[in-house]
DNA sequence: CATGAAAGCATAGGTTT
DNA sequence: AAACCTATGCTTTCATG
């Protein structure tokens, strides 16, 4: 179903999702149209689900990033999951094991911000957030 | 430095990296090397880091992800912070504040595959660790 | 999966505002 | 400085084998 050479796909599109089907093609050895076949089914079938850009959070005015866990009130945990889509400071959304059920990922402009962010989530549940410092790797 | 015309292009790239700068410029009412120059100077800025493709990891045979603390042992974090380069397995990790100092997503094969990481993480400091259900949105 | 041809796109340089 | 125009070479796309 996804075989070695959608792997090396995958591969080169993870480093750089903008290359050409072209060059992508030169660097595997195949012609431009098979990798654009492969690529396509791949689209299909949802093993490749979108294509994004990275970019850098601070340069951007957001200075504060951080995880949240959430251990949501009992009863609530629906009403909670529709509810995340609606905060345009959540960039990730998980549903977790353990003691606490909702782990978030958020990226916020300044302190002020993320306050009244977690004066909202505490209707919620009761939160739980660690600031980021700064990321490992890359 | 990134004005309102960036941020537009950059929300088309986050939704469709692959897009063109022929069909971003029609997008936005702008000519193709306006678009192309702009995207250009924010990635020499370093606002625009990559383009990455994502993938189902259900789909190519990963079928656990969790979220991991450390609570890095005393005087052990700069050769623990050098050494997660090196697991495969380890794909974003972050310093953190609180009683925890680094906070990993792991995507793995299975529960053997999991215990093996485990195994080799406890040597860094206390772990702690929740399995992904599902992700919540999109 | 490769080839080939038509249509569309990327890119560089020069021009306009 | 920032956006545009234009020409050349590449890339995509799709039909055909």
């Amino acid at each position: 179903m996804v075989d070695d050479i959608d792997k090396k796909i995958l591969q080169e599109l993870k480093d750089n999702a903008r290359i050409s089907f072209a060059n992508l093609a030169r660097e595997i050895n195949l012609s431009p149209s098979a990798v654009r076949e492969r690529v396509q089914k791949m689209e299909d079938l949802g093993v490749i689900q979108n294509y994004v850009v990275q970019t850098d959070n601070k340069m951007l005015g957001y200075d504060l990033e951080a995880f949240i866990l959430i251990k949501v009130f009992p009863g609530k945990l629906k009403h909670v999951i529709q509810s995340i889509t609606e905060f345009p400071e959540i960039t990730e959304a998980h549903r977790i094991t353990g003691n606490q059920n909702i782990h978030l990922k958020v990226l916020i402009k300044d302190q002020i911000h993320l306050q009244k962010l977690l004066d909202q989530l505490m209707d919620f549940g009761d939160t739980n957030t660690f600031l980021i410092l700064t990321r490992i790797g890359d």
